[in-house]
DNA sequence: CTAGGGTTAG
């Protein structure tokens, strides 16, 4: 079915031959000339590119494949797999494999190559199986299989999530010296260990395969870098960039900038990030339009939608066109600030562009209004998605159910989520749970959605910390206390761990009840229970006591946050200012409180708009907030505009002050 | 003619 659509292009030139392929629904075809030069390619085959690589439509290549099938003699075996590999590469993996049917049943040629090609197929449709089968398929006809087979089907188990059987099959494949594994093989046991989080095991790995003799190269850096930068562990992603560079002589390449830029850019890091973006430019590394769209992303996330518009131009500027992720950040980061009509509009300049918008657009759109409780807007984009010829995913569904759920229309979000539970091709993820759950202790019916969380049943999801996480909080803020105990206690008797959400969430449950002594208890036991306390846990405490007139700890807890560096949150602040005003609290802790108070990033961008409660605030943080964008704009806008002007003056050198010369 | 790395939505 999926290829049905596929099929229906455009065509111009009349076909000459009769009709065999299943797939090919058109009489007529543009490959003419394609055809015509294929003809004389396989009379001289010097030429350094083939036709295969000037297929781009999927029409033209079944055409090909039904011509070369009626070709007599039958064409070479390259031939067939170059055409064989052009679907691939078109991604139109079940295709492919139709077509390498095709090929067994008319008995045209096939070879390691043909084969390997079918099985990435297979892996790519998330049907690694499906690659094993074919691989013992092959090997019944007498295909010897290399390191290229099993790489791809390491990496389709790795796609799959399924990490043990990837490392089983990988130390299988060492120990019965099936084949020596390279350094792409390496590589991809890299990536499914990263995958996982297991970083550590996948730094080890590459000690490992220096070890045994097989170079790292910047594609094996590159995987564990990303890593890093994803598991916010950007400074130890920059040690092992300045190990490849230095010590290993490795030279980084557009996609080790991207990573890092992007990880810098997701701790705030503006700072470093354009020293970045300046050190890859004076080492000749042009940001690509993958780069350009982390700047963009970055900022919209950052709520500096029009700086990343004016990325955007930038980018435009140095001739790399805008594609649909750039549209898209936008369109998500207008819906951020709640600029609906902004967001519609970049939403429409896709068209514009000749682009066309996908799920990813429309979600995000109808995200921005179910956001800004727009349900009726919401709503008729929800239809538009389908009238468009776009089915909804599940995604989709969650965004406009946690939307019915804010307006407090439950009865229609209850028979939406029945609808996505009676769909045949769409089921309910832990996120629909969560956002169903959430949604009914939110319109305060925690009854139901207890009861909705036991007819879950003993699956997984229900042992998921986060939905407890959910019922406790929803319980807690309904006042049902004893509600939230029990599901707390629960967690032990079930054997699960709570995290620091759980922790935060029950201690902002006893500070509602004047519970401060519980509150304290959960507190201290903390750090003994693997997770320490975080920047939530001090400020809900913090809450709690202020607003129980507890002031006696006050002080040696913001002492602490000091010492880690956590930051008091809008409403603490609020709260502090307000009972210093007053008199309960000492003067003498404002320049404390003063340093609590984040002058940089996400947080300090969204002080304003989003956790405003008291006017003092309101006066306070708009000027941080002002500092803050206007910090930034000198930093990272000016930066970028700069490096236009200043790039000839610059030798080349490498001086990224953040990094240590291990020289 | 075959394998591996970086970007967007709940």
């Amino acid at each position: 079915m999926k290829i049905m659509k596929v099929v229906s292009s455009s065509l111009t030139i009349p076909f000459r031959g009769t009709l065999k392929n299943p797939f090919l629904l058109s009489q007529k075809s543009a490959s003419g000339i394609l055809l015509a030069s294929f003809h004389s390619d396989s009379a001289s085959n010097h030429g350094h590119l083939s036709v295969f690589h000037k297929i781009t439509k999927l029409d033209d290549a079944l055409q090909l494949f039904d011509e070369m099938t009626q070709t007599q003699p039958m064409p070479s075996v390259v031939k067939f797999t170059q055409l064989l590999q052009a679907v691939t590469k078109m991604k139109h993996y079940s295709c492919s494999i139709h077509l390498f049917k095709q090929m067994l049943a008319i008995g045209a040629p096939v070879n390691l190559y043909t084969f390997n090609i079918v099985i990435k197929c297979c892996c790519q449709m998330s049907c690694t199986r499906d690659g094993f089968a074919v691989v013992a398929y092959g090997f019944r006809r007498g295909v010897v299989h290399n390191v290229y087979t099993f790489s791809t089907l390491l990496n389709g188990l790795i796609l799959e999530d399924r990490i043990l059987e990837a490392e089983r099959l990988f130390k299988k494949l060492i120990k019965q010296k099936l084949c020596e594994p390279n350094v792409v093989m390496y590589t991809t046991m890299i990536k499914g260990l990263c995958k996982v989080g297991i970083n550590d095991t996948a730094i080890a790995l590459l000690r490992l395969m220096n070890k045994r003799g097989c170079k790292p190269n910047v594609m094996t850096y590159n995987t564990i870098i990303d890593s890093l930068c994803k598991d916010e562990m950007v400074d130890d992603a920059l040690k092992l960039f300045n190990e490849m560079i230095f010590h290993k002589g490795i030279v980084p390449d557009v996609v080790t900038y991207s990573s890092l830029i992007r990880g810098l850019c997701y701790l705030s890091r503006w700072d470093d990030a354009v020293k970045m973006l300046r050190e890859m430019e004076d080492e000749g590394i042009s940001p690509n339009v993958i780069t350009y769209n982390i700047l963009v992303d970055s900022l919209c996330k950052e709520g500096m939608a029009e700086d990343a518009q004016t990325v955007l131009s930038i980018m435009v500027e140095r001739g790399k066109v805008p594609d649909l992720v750039t549209y898209n950040s936008l369109i998500d980061g207008y819906c951020l600030r709640g600029e609906m009509e902004k967001a519609k509009e970049i939403f429409d300049l896709i068209r514009m562009r000749g682009l066309v918008p996908n799920l990813v657009s429309y979600n995000s759109l109808l995200n921005g209004y179910c956001k800004k409780l727009q349900i009726d807007e919401a709503l008729h984009l929800f239809h538009e998605i389908t009238e468009n010829g776009m089915n909804h995913n599940v995604v989709t569904y969650n965004t406009l159910l946690q939307g019915l759920f804010r307006v407090g229309r439950c009865k229609d979000a209850r028979e939406l989520f029945n609808e996505i539970r009676a769909h045949n091709q769409i089921s309910p993820d832990a996120v629909t749970y969560a956002i169903v759950l959430e949604g009914l202790c939110y319109n305060h019916r925690v009854d139901e959605a207890l009861s909705l969380f036991r007819m879950i049943g003993e699956n997984k999801l229900n042992s998921d910390i986060v939905l407890y996480n959910i019922l406790v909080n929803g319980a807690s803020k309904c006042g049902k206390l004893d509600t939230a105990k029990a599901l707390f206690n629960e967690l032990s008797i079930k054997g699960l761990n709570p995290n620091v959400w759980t922790y935060n969430v029950m201690i902002g449950c006893f500070g509602r009840e004047g519970l401060m002594r519980e509150a304290q208890r959960l507190f201290l036991q903390m750090e003994g229970r693997g997770c320490p306390p975080n920047r939530v846990t001090y400020n809900v405490l913090l809450q709690g006591l202020l607003k129980n007139k507890h002031f006696d700890t006050i002080e040696m807890l913001l002492q602490k946050m000091d010492e880690q560096s956590f930051s008091v949150d809008a409403s603490t602040f609020s709260m502090l200012i307000d009972h210093i005003s007053s008199g309960s609290l000492d003067d003498s802790l404002l320049k404390l409180i003063g340093k609590l108070v984040p002058k940089e990033g996400k947080e300090a961008a969204f002080l304003p708009s989003r956790y405003v409660k008291g006017m003092l605030l309101v006066k306070q943080s708009g000027s941080i907030f002002e500092n803050y964008r206007n910090c930034i704009r000198n930093q990272f806008l000016v930066h970028i505009a700069k490096l236009r002007y200043d790039r000839q003056g610059v030798p080349n050198r490498r001086d990224p002050p953040f990094v240590k010369h291990a020289k």
